[in-house]
DNA sequence: TTTCGTGGTTGACGTGGATCAACGGAGGGC
DNA sequence: GCCCTCCGTTGATCCACGTCAACCACGAAA
């Protein structure tokens, strides 16, 4: 294993987590100041690595911590007695989880790691506490929240009022817009979740949505194998959404 | 909805909202200290009205105060460019609206009274601020945002995974819930909306809804008449959620 | 290498809810 | 009082998506 440069690890390194990270734009610190943010420091008390399939929390755990996604992602569902699962979101690097269990301090939903991840927790009375002197904290913690909220009535749009190729158009332009805000490519990537995951979020059966992958891909919108997928026309995905193919 | 006998108004009930407010139990100030409440006098700066159909606020107003509805209803809803309407919420007595404006600083959804209705405008900065020295406040807040949150993901879950009959069932338990905790009939009220607006939010058509409704009432569920609900048999409404009538 | 299991694709067919259409009833305005 | 508009109900028909089933691709384990 090498190490960069000659740069000692130190628990300092260990512990600072926010001030030293490279998410800082994406992820709770966005926004504030530098001093503000050397006192995050002290917020993030440790990490966690989660391996693929394992939860990070399950609905009804007490409610203790936020996390914040360093490496990986995951997704959160909810799941009714007989057994009907919903997935409620994707997240990944720089989002947060667990927002979902302040109100009645135990999780209402299962979060759970779609492939080999790690988050930073942020033990919640920590938060509340360093929000109360941190302004930009206080202030951006809300907007994360708020944003969450916006982003829900985004997807009840998509339930309920859209169609099976309209969903997924949707779908993959706000991964394809999350990961260029995180640097990657927009138009190519790799998918961390199955068909049938997809389907849950979006409302559909997983055959559904392979067809609609296929339909997309005969019409030249995209180019996908298995999880593999490049968007090659993205005004026509656009299009798709804008224009629904029936006028109603 | 009936209304409390009348007390004279004086300019100190105007000004003291929260002390003086006999939603304490219901809004903001849940689980708070009575020092603490009296505090919050100073946040409800204004109340003000809303007349049937007017708008609270738009999408796209710049985002400067949350609400908490004293009296009357709202819908909240996001509009696709193409006009297709998504009904997001129905809020009532107690409830808050505008969480939504606090992410990008400019309000996302458009907020419409039911009817003539009433709402506690509550400064967003001033919030901020005082829930910086009001402890309680802050985690009232925060909670009310989780709150919202966990919402929505139930009607994701409605959505995404339940059928028609299920999904007006699931409402009408929801309406019967937060009446009963706003001491009225669990079994018995009215409806603010139209059908349309109902389908909207449960992601159906006006006729779905209205068909669901006269076989409730044909299978001795419920008995309706036009706006009018009473819940006859609140057992098989629960059991239409739990043991859906087609085993999947 | 083969086997096995999971996940993805595709086709044939069924159905729940959308659509289209006609009508009836309630309530507000005058 | 009457009109007029909006809202709700109900029936007939249609179609988008679900269901069922067969098969294929890929990766891990043996």
């Amino acid at each position: 294993m090498q190490v960069k440069a000659t740069v000692p690890i130190t628990v300092a390194d260990i512990k600072s987590a926010c001030s030293q990270c490279n998410l800082l734009e994406l992820c709770l610190p966005f926004g504030m100041s530098e001093t503000e943010i050397s006192r995050l420091d002290e917020l993030v008390g440790t990490r966690r690595k989660i391996k693929r399939q394992q939860h990070l929390y399950r609905a009804g755990d007490p409610f203790e911590a936020i996390y914040a996604i360093r490496i990986g992602w995951f997704k959160t569902d909810v799941v009714l007695e007989d057994g009907r699962e919903q997935v409620t979101g994707f997240q990944m690097t720089g989002e947060m989880l667990g927002l979902d269990g302040i109100s009645t301090e135990t999780h209402s939903c299962n979060a759970v790691a779609l492939e080999d991840s790690e988050v930073c927790v942020i033990a919640y009375d920590k938060l509340e506490e360093l929000s109360r002197v941190v302004l930009g904290l206080q202030h951006q913690f809300h907007k994360v929240m708020s944003r969450e909220i916006v982003r829900d009535h985004g997807v009840m749009m998509l339930l309920g009022s859209m169609r099976a190729e309209e969903r997924l158009a949707a779908f993959l332009l706000n991964l394809s817009q999350r990961l260029t805000a995180r640097g990657f490519s927009p138009a190519e990537f790799h998918l961390r979740m199955t068909r049938d995951e997809i389907g849950s979020y979006l409302g559909l059966k997983l055959e559904t949505v392979s067809r609609a992958f296929s339909k997309f891909q005969e019409e030249g919108i995209i180019a996908v194998q298995q999880k593999h997928v490049r968007i090659v026309d993205i005004d026509k995905l656009h299009k798709l959404i804008q224009h629904p193919v029936a006028l109603r």
